[in-house]
RNA sequence: GAGAGCAUAGCUCAGUCGGUAGAGCAACGCCCUUUUAAGGCGUGGGCCCUGGGUUCGAGUCCCAGUGCUCUCACCA
């Protein structure tokens, strides 16, 4: 926030101005690596150096090209590294071979610079199958030094970016830096890509909605605001997908899912993030058994494309997905069994309430102001640390539950569930409402605990209500959250470890 | 929102009892034709997060602020 305004040329800095200068340098001499628009290649870092594609390229002539990552330089024959998407590869230059010239082009190259390098494919001294230069162009330079640190044999890096914030803030220099780091992230986007191949396979059709949206709905948050100036009117972030997955139901689709990036005005943590990707899916002709059956295919599909295998390693544990069909467990039954309150305690708040001070519960019973809220505080604290393996609670409270069906033969529960690994919620799914009527009720409940003081309640939604009254048919539907699913996947201890670019504070 | 920890060279980090700044890597110069965290000799590089305070003297102690991280609360 200066006032004067920063000029990045004015940044004093004396590794950057020395590069300038070697460009500068270079431009003299007609070597301009930002003229060079593209690169052949005939092999990637990953297919050269394997053993197997060794003895097929022995003494060949290859192209490759990377990111000038280590350089060990020794008067007349100098060793580097090389490394591209797909790995690192040596190089040797020798400058018998390659000539004055080109020697000191590679000679100035600084570690960052991208360089094609043509040669052929030999085996080093100490083994390390590598490629001798016999020209070696620089095709792009780079005015900062990488914070690479340097590598050890076992692949480890020393003196790497390793600043949490830094490497959050500057992702592409802790992708730079950290392979473990790209990996994480990389696994991240394959289980969104298995996702969507699963869904694809089940005849679901991927559809996109609105993210501005005049009532954000479909769940309980704070949603962002902003203004559309030609319109003259304000506008909500999607804290959801909800609705406008159901209108496509309403209006005939019968199999729709969307993966998309929704936005809740509220606080950051490891396990939230302000933007963050859902998934939603509703299924016309289906209720909750169906989606529950969906759900144990659509994980073990995504492990078995991820992870190679229907199970995955989170804390110590192996989660089994394959074991089906999964533990089914009423949020009652659960709480009877971890918390030991037998469920004809939650008659009323008043008698629930009681039940929790004859067992000392560990938070203030001031803050829950429904029955239904009680007994989902209770499932968090006493029941949920104990599902490892993957388990589905059922028959949530309808005060908490304003798009679920109720249950026929009881209607202070619905029919919704949530499923659980590793102690995480990984997916939430209803019998979705389809009484107009019903919903009405359920909205005009929510409107009264906002109007009592609860800013994250439903907001009312007349147009939602107006689409369903054309009718639409029993539909069951299901939410995902993606971060969170990649989180417990790749056993990372922090939701911006699965986002390319988390949400920071402004710099300075 | 509450508490704790951290903030020093481009990167990773030391810095003792309060005495005006250190290493490795990176950079620069020289040497070196199979090295691989290459090596050898030499050189440059610092708003010690910011602002106050204590003190003859503060990277160090105190207060406040800022930022980050973690824990808790909030987030059905």
């Amino acid at each position: 926030m200066s006032e004067q305004g920063e000029n990045p040329l004015a940044e004093h800095n004396e590794q950057r101005d020395l590069r300038i200068e070697k460009l500068k340098a270079l431009r003299d001499q007609g070597i301009d690596p930002f003229v060079v628009e593209r690169c052949e290649r005939s092999h990637t870092a990953a297919e050269i150096s394997t053993e197997e594609s060794f003895s097929l390229l022995e003494n060949q002539q290859v192209s490759v090209a990377g990111r000038l990552v280590a350089k060990r330089a020794m008067g007349k024959a100098s060793f580097a590294h090389l490394a591209d998407e797909s790995g690192r590869l040596q190089i040797y230059v020798k400058k018998d071979d390659v000539g004055d010239s080109i020697y000191e082009i590679f000679r100035v190259a600084d570690l960052g610079d991208f360089l094609a390098v043509r040669g052929y494919i030999f085996r080093t001294r100490t083994g390390e199958i590598s490629v001798h230069a016999q020209d070696v162009t620089l095709i792009s330079k780079a005015l900062r030094p990488p914070p690479l640190g340097k590598m050890d044999e076992e692949g480890q890096a020393h003196g790497a970016l390793a600043n949490t914030e830094d490497r959050y803030r500057y992702r592409h220099l802790d992708l730079m830096a950290n392979p473990e780091s790209r990996a994480i992230l990389t696994k991240r986007c394959r289980v969104v890509s298995a996702m969507r191949r699963f869904l694809d396979g089940q005849g679901f059709l991927e559809v996109e909605t609105p993210v501005l949206q005049l009532v954000a709905g479909g769940a309980a948050a704070r949603p962002f605001k902003t203004h559309h100036n030609a319109l003259d009117h304000e506008f909500k972030l999607r804290i959801s997908l909800e609705l406008y997955l159901k209108r496509l139901i309403i209006g005939g689709y019968e199999k729709v899912y969307e993966i998309g990036r929704v936005f809740r005005n509220e606080g950051i943590s490891t396990r939230h993030n302000p933007e963050f990707t859902l998934m939603e899916l509703y299924q016309a002709y289906a209720d909750l058994d169906d989606i529950m059956e969906l759900v144990e295919r659509m994980y073990v599909s995504i492990a078995q494309d991820v992870n190679g295998a229907p199970n995955f390693q989170y804390l110590g544990q192996t989660i089994d997905l394959a074991a089906r069909p999964w533990r089914r467990l009423p949020m009652l039954e659960g709480i009877r069994q971890y918390a030991a309150i037998d469920p004809a305690a939650f008659e009323t708040i008043e008698s629930g309430k009681s039940a929790c001070l004859a067992i000392n519960v560990p938070f203030s019973l001031d803050r829950e102001t429904t029955l239904g809220g009680l007994i989902e505080k209770l499932h968090e604290v006493y029941t949920q640390p104990n599902l490892i393996q993957p388990t589905f609670i059922t028959d949530f409270p309808v005060e908490t539950s304003p798009l679920a069906k109720k249950r026929q033969d009881n209607p202070a529960l619905t029919r919704r569930f949530e499923v659980y690994a590793a102690t995480q919620e990984l997916g939430n799914a209803f019998s979705e409402i389809n009484d107009p009527l019903d919903q009405r009720e359920r909205f005009e409940a929510q409107v009264s605990q906002r109007e009592a003081g609860d800013d994250e309640a439903h907001p009312m939604d007349e147009d939602f209500l107006k689409a369903m009254e054309y009718g639409m048919p029993p539909t069951g539907g299901l939410g995902i959250g993606m971060d969170r699913l990649a989180l417990i996947l790749t056993e990372a201890d922090s939701i911006r470890d699965v986002l390319l670019f988390p949400l920071m504070r402004p710099d300075k």
